[in-house]
RNA sequence: GGGCGAUUAGCUCAGUUGGUUAGAGCGCCGCCUUGACAUGGCGGAGGUCACAGAUUCGAGUUCUGUAUCGCCCACCA
C-alpha cells in the first residue's frame, strides 16, 4: 500500500509543470458542478455579475485583472460557506462591434449597404459566435469559476424582452422621449453618440477674429460700413449663423442691440441680440450664434426664437445652405472661407489656441454636433436615487474617493441618447404609422395601428446604444422582468467588481436601473480596480504595440502566475504597471509551493497520521507552536484583509507565510524533527501537512491551479480513506478560521530569539568566511534563556551548521580568540581560533557600541521628554523603557568584551 | 477651467485607526550544485519616505501650500 504512494511521490515531476494540471482541474470543477451556487452553510447569498466583454476581441489584461480579482471573491465566498454565485456572459457592444465587421467587410471590398441590413446582422453573428466561445474559453483558461449554466448575452431572447419591457415603462412613465436636439454626431459611423462615447483631446487649432458689418441705420446709409467682431474657432460654421449675440451688461455693445449684422458671403441678416450666456471677457465679447452646431448656440437659438441653418451634413460635408461651398469638406471649407474672409478684409486676425476636440470613442473621428431627431432618456428623476444610495451608506464605493466622482456626474446629469443609427443592436420597439402618424411604444412587435388599424406601419429604423442593454445587467441576466427563482434568490448581488474607467457608462446607470426598476439597489458594493498598464506606465494599445496577451503570459508562466501579479501589483483604484519580472517570481512561487509540498509528502510518505485538522493537531516543540502561532494570525489576518478588499496585502501576507516562515523555518526545523522518535516524526508530519493545508485553503482563490493540485495529491497520498477528507475538492474545502488559542506571543519571542541566534551565527560564518560543510564550536552564556537554547540546541546545530553547543546561563570566563556576537541577551562565543582577525573584531564591536550608545542616547532622549512620558500612552512610554533597558543591557556586554580584546 | 491620484531602496511596489531601528520582490555584492526547490539556499550592501510649513510628546502615515508626472470631467465662442 505505502509502497503506491512512495512511488506516486517520486513520480512526481521536480518543477511544477502548469501546462499539464491546469485544464484537468478545470475541467474537474465545471464538470462535477463545483461552479453552481449551492445551498450554503452561513445562511448568507454571495452574487457577482461578471462584467460583460465585448465581443469585439480576444481578452486583454484589463479583462484578465477584472477575472482574477472577481474569482478570488468567488472562490473565497464559496469556501467559508456561502451561497455563491458568479453569472457570466458577454456584450454585444452595438457600436464597437458594428465598427470591427465594418472593417471586416471593408477588407472584402464591400460595405454593410451593398451586402444589406439582414445579410450584414447575419455576418456579425456569425463573427459574435466565433468570439463568444473564444472569450468563453480565455476564462476558463483564467480559472473562473463562474457558473456557464447561467451564462447570458446581451442581445439573447431574455435580455432583449428586458430591454424592451424597459424601454416601454420609461416611455410610459414619461421617462423616454423623441426630440430634436443637439447630439455629438460621428460622420464616420453615422450615428448619434452619447456624450459619454466622445473623447476631447485638447488640439492645437486657432481661433479667428471675423468682422461682421452691419446693416445701416435707416437715414445713415451713406456714412462708413459700421462692423461687429466675433471670434471662432469654427470658422465654416460662420455660413449657419442667425445671430450674433453679447451680454446684456456689456456697456461697449448696449447700443447694437435690436440691430442686424450682414452675414458676410451668405449676405444673410442677422439680429444682434443680448444674453447672459456671453462672456465679455473672452475673446471679442460678442458671439456668433449657430444654432445647428453648437450645444450653446442652441441654447440661445431657442431662447431667442432663432432660425437653424444646417450647414454642416451627416456626412461632414457642406449642405447646400452653404451656397459656395456646398458639398466641400468641412475643414476644406473652413480653409476657403477664410481665405475669402481675408480678401473681402473681414478677417481681423488668427490667435493660436488650444481647443477640447470631440473624437468617437470608437473610430476617432472628429465628432460634428448637430441637430437630429434622437431617443432620450430623462435622467434626473432616476439620479437622484442613485445618489442617495451612495450619500446613505447603502451603496458603498472601494475605495471611497470614487464617490466624489460618481456623485459628481449624478448631479450633473444630461439626458441619456440612446438612439444609435446602426443595425446591430435592440432595435427600438418603436412603431410608427404611415396612415394616421401615430407612434407606438410596445413590447410586442406592432403589425397594426391600434388608432387607425392602418396595416402600413412601420418599426424605428434605429438600434438602442448598447449600454442600454448592460445597464440592466444585474436582474436582467437572473431572469427579469419575470420574477424567477434566481432573480428573487440573488438579487441584490453583492460586489460590482470592474474598473474605474466605466463608472458612468456602466456602473452609475446600473444604479439608476436597479433602484428604478427594482426598487432595490443592484449591488451593496462597487469595487473598482485600476488599469494595467505596460512597464513604461503607459496605457496598453494596439497602436502602441506594447500589447501584453494573457494567454501569451498564461502560456509562458502559467495561470496562478499571472494572476498572484495581477491580484498582488496594487491597491484598489490604482493603476499597476506590468512587469514581467514580477510574473517570473510569482511562477517561482508557484514553484515553491510544488516543491515545498513535495519534500512533505517525500519525507513523511511512511509516517501514519493523515492530514490532521490544525485545531486538534499536538505541538510539541517551539517550533511547532511557533508556526501554528503564525498561521493562527495569518489566517486572520487574511480573512479580515480580504472582508475588506485588501485582496493585495492579502496575498502578499500568504506569500511571505509560506516562503519565509513554513519553507526557510519551519521546513528547515521539521528535517530536525523528523530524526526524532516516533511521537515527534508523527507529530512534525502532522504539522507540515496541517500547515500545509490551511496554506493552500489560503492561497486557492488566488493560485487555484497549483494549490488544487498539490492538495489532492495531500491528501491521496497522506489520507487513502477519501470519507476523511474535509472536501472533495479544495475548491470547496472550508475557508479556515483562525484559532485564536494558538496565537502565543512569548512563544513568538523565544523562537525570535532563536531566528537571531541562527542568523548571527551564519553572519558570522560568512563574514570570517568559514567554509559551509565546516562544523564550528559555539558557547553561549544565555541567561534566562538558557533552558529554551538548551531545548533547541539541535536547530541551532543543524541550522548554523555547529557543534554540539556548550551552554551557560553566565560565562565568567569568556573564551579566548574568539569571536564574540549578542543575539539580544544572549552571548554567543565562536572560538575561531587562526580564523579570527582581532583587529577586525575590535572594528565590529566598535560599529555596535556606536550604535548601540546612538540608540540609548535617543532613547534617553526621549525618557527625558516630560511631554513624552505624561502624554504618550503608558504601554508606548514602557515599552521605551524596556527597550533602554535591553539596549543598557547589550552596551554593558559590548563594552565588556571590548575591554577583553584590549582597548 | 474644475476634480482626483501618484511621488518611499537602482527598478516595480507594500506600508488603513500616528508609536520599536520604514518592508518585499527583482537587480547588486559574497558564499553554497547541503539528501524539496539553482524557478533554489545562506549572508550582506542599499532609503534626508518629492519639497516647505503646520498639528502632536511623537508624522511615511493627519492638515495647508508648492513642484513634477498621470488620469478624469467640462457647451467660454
Amino acid at each position: 500500500m505505502i509502497e503506491q504512494e512512495r512511488e506516486l511521490v517520486a513520480s512526481l515531476p521536480k518543477a511544477y509543470e502548469p501546462q499539464e494540471v491546469e485544464g484537468k482541474w478545470y475541467r474537474f470543477w465545471e464538470e462535477g458542478g463545483y461552479f453552481k451556487p449551492r445551498t450554503g452553510t452561513t445562511g448568507k447569498t454571495f452574487v457577482i455579475s461578471m462584467p460583460p466583454p465585448n465581443v469585439t476581441g480576444a481578452l486583454h489584461l484589463g479583462h484578465a485583472i477584472t477575472a482574477t480579482i472577481e474569482d478570488i471573491l468567488i472562490r473565497y465566498h464559496r469556501m467559508t460557506g456561502d451561497d455563491t454565485l458568479w453569472v457570466p456572459g458577454e456584450d454585444h457592444a452595438g457600436i464597437a462591434t458594428q465598427v470591427v465587421v465594418e472593417r471586416l467587410l471593408a477588407s472584402e471590398g464591400t460595405d454593410r449597404h451593398k451586402v444589406g441590413r439582414e445579410a450584414f446582422i447575419e455576418r456579425v453573428w456569425q463573427w459574435v459566435h466565433k468570439y463568444k466561445s473564444r472569450i468563453q474559453d480565455q476564462h476558463r483558461r483564467l480559472g473562473a469559476s463562474c457558473d456557464w449554466s447561467r451564462e447570458r448575452f446581451t442581445l439573447d431572447d431574455g435580455l432583449s424582452r428586458a430591454v424592451r419591457e424597459v424601454f416601454v415603462r420609461l416611455y410610459e412613465e414619461g421617462l423616454i422621449y423623441r426630440g430634436e436636439r443637439i447630439i455629438n454626431w460621428c460622420p464616420h459611423d453615422m450615428s448619434a453618440l452619447s456624450d459619454l462615447e466622445v473623447n476631447h483631446v485638447d488640439t492645437p487649432g486657432t481661433l479667428t477674429y471675423v468682422r461682421y458689418p452691419l446693416k445701416p441705420e435707416p437715414g445713415h446709409e451713406n456714412e462708413p460700413t459700421e462692423y461687429i467682431s466675433v471670434a471662432t474657432t469654427r470658422p465654416e460654421t460662420i455660413l449657419g449663423d442667425t445671430a450674433v449675440a453679447v451680454n446684456p451688461k456689456d456697456p461697449r455693445y448696449a447700443n447694437l442691440i435690436g440691430r442686424m449684422a450682414i452675414l458676410p458671403v451668405i449676405g444673410r441678416e442677422i439680429p444682434i441680440v443680448a444674453d447672459e450666456a456671453v462672456d465679455s471677457s473672452f475673446g471679442t465679447g460678442a458671439v456668433k450664434v449657430t444654432p445647428a452646431h453648437d450645444p450653446t448656440d442652441f441654447e440661445i437659438g431657442m431662447r431667442h426664437n432663432l432660425p437653424r441653418v444646417q450647414v454642416i451634413g451627416f456626412d461632414a460635408k457642406m449642405t447646400g445652405e452653404a451656397g459656395p461651398y456646398a458639398g466641400q469638406d468641412r475643414y476644406e471649407a473652413r480653409k476657403n472661407l477664410v481665405e475669402e474672409l481675408k480678401r473681402l478684409e473681414l478677417l481681423l486676425k488668427v490667435e493660436d489656441y488650444t481647443v477640447p476636440l470631440g473624437h468617437c470613442q470608437r473610430c476617432d473621428t472628429v465628432i460634428e454636433p448637430l441637430i437630429s431627431k434622437q431617443w432620450f432618456v430623462k435622467m434626473t428623476p432616476l439620479a437622484t436615487p442613485a445618489m442617495g444610495a451612495v450619500k446613505y451608506g447603502q451603496m458603498k464605493i472601494v475605495p471611497e474617493r470614487f464617490n466624489k466622482v460618481y456623485m459628481d456626474w449624478l448631479e450633473n446629469i444630461h439626458d441619456w441618447c440612446i438612439s444609435r443609427q446602426l443595425w446591430w443592436g435592440h432595435r427600438i420597439p418603436v412603431w410608427y404609422c404611415d396612415d394616421c402618424g401615430e407612434m407606438i411604444a410596445s413590447r410586442e412587435d406592432v403589425t397594426t395601428c391600434p388608432h387607425c388599424d392602418s396595416a402600413n406601419i412601420h418599426q424605428d429604423e434605429d438600434v438602442l446604444d448598447t449600454w442600454f442593454s448592460s445597464w440592466l445587467w444585474p436582474f436582467s441576466t437572473l431572469g427579469w422582468p419575470d420574477a424567477t427563482p434566481d432573480l428573487q434568490h440573488y438579487y441584490p448581488t453583492s460586489v460590482m467588481e470592474t474598473g474605474y474607467d466605466i463608472i458612468f457608462f456602466w456602473v452609475a446607470r446600473m444604479a439608476m436601473a436597479g433602484i428604478h426598476f427594482m426598487g432595490l439597489i443592484p449591488f451593496h458594493t462597487i469595487y473598482l480596480h485600476g488599469l494595467v498598464r505596460d512597464a513604461k506606465g503607459e496605457k496598453m494599445s494596439k497602436s502602441k504595440n506594447n500589447v501584453i496577451d494573457p494567454i501569451e503570459v498564461m502560456d509562458q508562466y502559467g495561470t496562478d502566475a499571472l494572476r498572484f501579479t495581477l491580484a498582488t501589483s496594487s491597491t484598489p483604484g490604482n493603476d499597476m504597471k506590468l512587469v514581467p519580472e514580477r510574473i517570473v517570481g510569482n511562477r517561482n512561487f508557484a514553484n515553491k509551493i510544488w516543491n515545498a509540498s513535495r519534500f512533505v509528502l517525500m519525507t513523511t510518505v511512511e509516517i501514519g497520521g493523515g492530514v490532521p485538522d490544525i485545531r486538534v493537531v499536538q505541538p510539541t516543540t517551539l517550533a511547532d507552536r511557533w508556526i501554528l502561532s503564525r498561521l493562527a494570525k495569518l489566517t486572520g489576518r487574511v480573512t479580515a484583509l480580504i472582508e475588506n478588499f485588501q485582496l493585495g496585502e492579502a496575498g502578499r501576507q500568504i506569500n511571505e507565510f509560506f516562503w519565509s516562515d513554513y519553507c526557510d523555518w519551519y521546513v528547515e526545523i521539521a528535517k530536525v524533527q523528523l530524526q526524532g522518535d516516533e511521537e515527534t516524526r508523527r507529530g512534525t508530519a502532522g504539522i507540515l501537512r496541517a500547515v500545509l493545508d490551511q496554506s493552500l485553503r489560503l492561497l486557492h482563490p488566488y493560485m487555484p491551479f497549483v494549490t488544487e493540485e498539490v492538495w489532492q495529491y495531500l491528501y491521496r497520498i497522506c489520507e487513502p480513506d477519501s470519507s476523511r477528507w474535509p472536501a472533495s475538492a479544495l475548491i470547496v474545502a472550508p475557508w479556515p478560521q483562525a484559532n485564536a488559542e494558538a496565537s502565543d506571543d512569548d512563544m513568538e519571542q523565544d523562537f525570535g530569539l532563536l531566528q537571531e541566534v541562527i542568523t548571527r551565527i551564519r553572519d558570522a560564518r560568512s563574514q570570517m568566511n568559514v567554509e559551509p560543510a565546516r562544523r564550528v564550536p559555539v558557547l553561549m552564556a544565555a541567561g534566562s534563556y538558557l533552558e529554551m537554547v538548551r531545548a533547541q540546541a539541535p536547530l541551532i546545530e543543524f541550522l548554523a551548521r555547529t557543534e554540539k553547543p556548550q551552554l551557560f546561563e553566565q560565562l565568567d570566563q569568556k573564551p579566548e580568540q574568539a569571536m564574540s556576537l549578542l543575539a539580544g541577551p544572549v552571548e554567543i562565543y565562536l572560538p575561531l581560533a587562526g580564523l579570527l582577525d582581532i583587529g577586525k573584531e575590535v572594528e565590529r564591536l566598535d560599529k555596535e557600541i556606536v550604535q548601540a550608545q546612538q540608540e540609548i542616547a535617543r532613547l534617553h532622549g526621549k525618557l527625558a521628554n516630560e511631554a513624552f512620558v505624561t502624554r504618550a500612552k503608558p504601554e508606548v512610554v514602557e515599552k521605551e523603557r524596556e527597550r533602554l533597558a535591553v539596549q543598557e543591557e547589550r552596551i554593558g556586554k559590548l563594552l565588556e568584551r571590548r575591554a577583553e580584546l584590549g582597548g
